[in-house]
DNA sequence: CCACACCTTGAATCAACCT
DNA sequence: AAGGTTGATTCAAGGTGTG
């Protein structure tokens, strides 16, 4: 571990504290050079415009908070500006930052970082592992969010538990993708009638492994966009410092009761052993794309059955088309069909089953 | 299928050729609204100290103080401002641009697409398998790099196959994160030193899933910095036509011999899932006038309730009256409702959904 | 008690066509 | 151009209820 300079000027930080008040002259009243980490999960000024119902006719409770509006990108942009600015004057020289945005937001956050002088060192990418899924069918699942990570400037020392985090990944290099469920369950905090709290609540497992990555105990966070409490209740677990900063009433008094709830976490209960995982679904269509099989080269059954691939991962045979599976079930008139081990394709002269090919793709993912 | 306006202009465009020079000339000098996709993969630079070449070709100063860093990312926007706009220009109305970068310049290039009025549509993480470790430890694995995907402009009817990006990923909606291998191997393309002939060659799969999402077959795809021709290569191989520019001799012979050796697929095995959209409409009435339902007879609800067929088309049911949809949602107390998938009518004393006369009279219009 | 079915929900820039 | 009509569209978790 590091030594950093201590500032005479970090006895006199409001710790452990919720700040009501804009972030912006918050952070200017305090002391310049003093805090180790900020995390900030901003408004992501969102757009929306009309409702968004599901299939089933239920209306999606969407994020159409005041807070979230924005008149233009140009009021977006000195909004950023100005927050990231100040908590730049505040971060001691080898601190860094967290921002967390979507495509909405993010690009803009990221320039400003730059064009500010703070120094990107990964840009960490939150894949969900439960992310709400494209009812209409027009895009992507957005299933992603994007953390930026930099330091205060270039060739700052800042700070990284290279082994922690290694351990935490089962002893392999931590990445910059990190597979983590949204926050639901017990977690999310719910209101007085029973809804949510807050309309994005972080989960605790993400800002778990923020803070054991980039701090250290003692260390100083701080969160200018605290709502109900998140990186404090983190911060607490782990023996660290927190300063939330938090305009909303509601979210304050939430993220107060939640937080005094919270108990630090024994030494040796901070090192958690994360369960393995299940062996990764290969989607036919992968083998395609790869140049494995190629569109128009033809499959052949043990029964002598063929189809050919086409482009999209489907196959076709006479009239029947669909997946591997699918078409390998009509040609045998059967209900279902593993078609990994139904058919084969034909290397150097051999009949082989396609799940070969699924073995080599499952191979390189570990 | 969606059409699409084909404007004159189209037969006059260099298709299936590299062109050579400086892209932002070269696009200026190919006629407005003319190709459907532009897939982008520009230097990444920003601390290529040096390297970097302003729009006019002139060379940006090395640099290593904070004033130079400003100067430095001042010129490399000015750079993607001018190829942005260049590439928005030729982009038909209904287009759509893919970028691809990592945290260095993507940023940037997100805002910048969103300043110009591009309409981002996703961001879309490609998550490397096998990426190149952090050896020092000071980071986290560099593990993906970010494609944005956006449209020439807000309410554009921007090309997207559902059907088959859902089929390539085994039926289940195609998310915003790709797990796809970085180009090695055979397909990694050779100088006759033996070396690695680009340095940052991407894989077929990766523009696989893009051209097969975003484009249809005949469609044209312009790549301004075309590199040793991926995007031309697997654009030949499924059918579509491209446009390539690139001012490396070297690059362009490299990129000349792999196409040539690259076949087409199949016009069969291009064919990919079409969507429910494009088939053909029936109006319920013509269920009626052909007597595959009678007026009188009644329909019912998965939940019990009943509607009586009338001879114009319409049903009754109680106070409600009016097309299959909107008694549906009316008894529903839904905004809408599909009437093709709600009503069902008796056939051998069994319930079928009145969707499978539709079918009926699909299949004969074939 | 378990197994299983069913219901709810999550930072969302989420329609196309015809009159 | 605006407004009305047709009709297409969801995945993974977690909680709750029932047999």
């Amino acid at each position: 571990m590091k030594t950093k300079t201590t500032t005479k000027a970090a006895v006199d930080l409001p710790l452990n504290q919720i700040i009501d008040g804009d972030c912006i002259k918050v952070m200017n009243s305090l002391p310049e050079n003093s805090v180790d980490l900020i995390f900030a999960d901003p408004p992501y000024n969102l757009q929306l415009k009309g409702d968004l119902h599901r299939p089933d006719n239920s209306k999606v409770d969407a994020v159409d908070d005041d807070w979230d509006q924005f008149d233009s990108f140009k009021a977006y942009d000195q909004f950023t500006r100005a927050w990231l600015k100040a908590a730049r004057r505040i971060l001691k020289p080898d601190g860094a930052i967290w921002v967390i945005g979507s495509y909405h937001n993010v690009f803009r956050m990221g320039a400003e970082l730059q064009n500010q002088g703070y120094w990107i060192l990964n840009d960490v990418v939150w894949r969900k592992s439960n992310p709400m899924p494209n009812f209409r069918g027009k895009r992507f699942t957005n299933a992603h969010e994007t953390m930026i990570w930099a330091s205060k400037s270039e060739g700052a020392k800042y700070t990284f538990n290279y082994e922690a985090l290694k351990a935490l990944n089962e002893g392999i290099q931590m990445r910059s993708d990190w597979v983590l469920p949204i926050c639901t369950g017990h977690e999310r905090l719910k209101d007085e009638n029973g809804d949510k709290a807050h309309p994005t609540q972080k989960p605790e497992s993400l800002l778990h492994r923020v803070l054991v990555g980039s701090t250290n105990p003692g260390d100083v966070i701080l969160d200018p966009f605290f709502g109900t409490g998140t990186t404090g209740a983190v911060a607490k677990m782990l023996g660290r410092d927190f300063i939330g900063i938090e305009r909303e009433e509601a979210y304050r008094k939430v993220a107060e009761k939640r937080i005094s709830k919270i108990r630090k976490f024994d030494k040796e209960a901070l090192i958690t052993t994360p369960s393995k995982r299940a062996e990764p679904r290969v989607p036919f269509g992968q083998l395609v794309e790869r140049g494995m099989l190629r569109p128009g080269e033809v499959l052949t059954s043990p029964r002598g059955q063929t189809a050919k691939v086409r482009a999209d991962g489907t196959l076709i045979s006479g009239d029947a088309r669909g997946s591997i599976h699918q078409v390998g079930a009509a040609l045998e008139s059967a209900p279902s069909c593993n078609g990994w081990t139904y058919w084969f394709f034909k290397q150097d002269g051999k009949n082989v089953p396609i799940d070969l090919l699924r073995q080599q793709i499952r191979a390189e993912m570990n």
